[in-house]
DNA sequence: CGCGGTAATGATAACCATTATCAAGTAAAC
DNA sequence: GTTTACTTGATAATGGTTATCATTACCGCG
């Protein structure tokens, strides 16, 4: 489905990885050391582009995880709470999650009609007109995303 | 909820009216002529922002139509294919709607994370990026949505 | 004008992602 | 080791959306 290439145990973008400083967040924050937090986070981190709670799940059953699909929906909550991850509607009813980089790095989505994939892009001049807009409104924005939606390459 | 000032019947944004343009374009795509679709074009027509399917529905009841929920979704599915409505999604699991102007005018929407409130606002450099973007990648690019989350005035 | 074919309707059941519940398990403090 | 209360996983509940289906109503044709 996706392009995944190299299911990297972490991405390391320049600086540390997401994996190390969602751990260090998440100590700090002061919740309990727990194995199917590990599972998920270790999960997010080898993601190239978003995926769902249920994709989640059941890759991690399938990699013999006895997880819970509450407890993969409870970790996302509680990272996307504490902004480690990002939450993605690609119009489909389906929530999708991937890891927000410490670096401020992130990029946004095509989404095709007809098959569903999700591919991504990155742009700094769509970056410049977003920060621009969010200076002008009257309207604290922390957060933002574009969705692109067409047909991708193989399905034009 | 949402801080519509004035439930004008029409918007005529200088060209046609959308109510025209949607009729218009309902009949010579040969659909059959219905009271319920009527009802559910009429009411897109008259709506400052976008609008749930169950807000449409609970509208039109109260103003004495007998009109079923799944007439609601039939239309509103039947006009998006048409390109006639724009779906919107603002991360709540709901999917909101609004007439698509036939001039390609349109706007993004600013969601307050803390009220759910639904703001529009309209920036020509955003879209010019997004035009920008949409010829550089690998896509046929139809269709674009921007949200900014955050927390409304009133929130804040 | 009435008839027939069939698109459209509205009530309701089914679907499915997400959330809440709860008894059992387990990490950390003492 | 014991206690405390945070976590877990299974499962029930929720709620938006979609599918089903018998009935209704539009519209071309005779």
């Amino acid at each position: 489905m996706s392009s995944q290439h190299a299911h990297s145990h972490d991405h390391d973008h320049g600086g540390e990885s997401w994996d190390a400083h969602a751990t260090v967040a998440l100590a700090r924050k002061g919740t309990r050391r727990s194995s199917a937090r590990d599972t998920v986070v270790a999960a997010l981190a080898g993601q190239e582009c978003c995926a769902s709670a249920q994709e989640i799940h059941s890759r991690l059953r399938s990699d013999g995880s006895t997880i819970g699909i509450a407890s993969v929906y409870r970790t996302l909550e509680l990272l996307h709470g504490m902004g480690l991850v990002t939450r993605i509607d690609t119009g489909d009813g389906v929530a999708r999650f991937e890891p927000t980089h410490p670096d401020g790095a992130h990029h946004h989505h095509l989404v095709c009609t007809t098959c569903g994939a999700v591919e991504a892009f990155q742009d700094d001049a769509l970056e410049e007109a977003i920060h621009r807009v969010a200076d002008r409104v009257d309207f604290r924005v922390d957060a933002h995303d574009v969705a692109l939606r067409g047909a991708c390459r193989a399905c034009r």
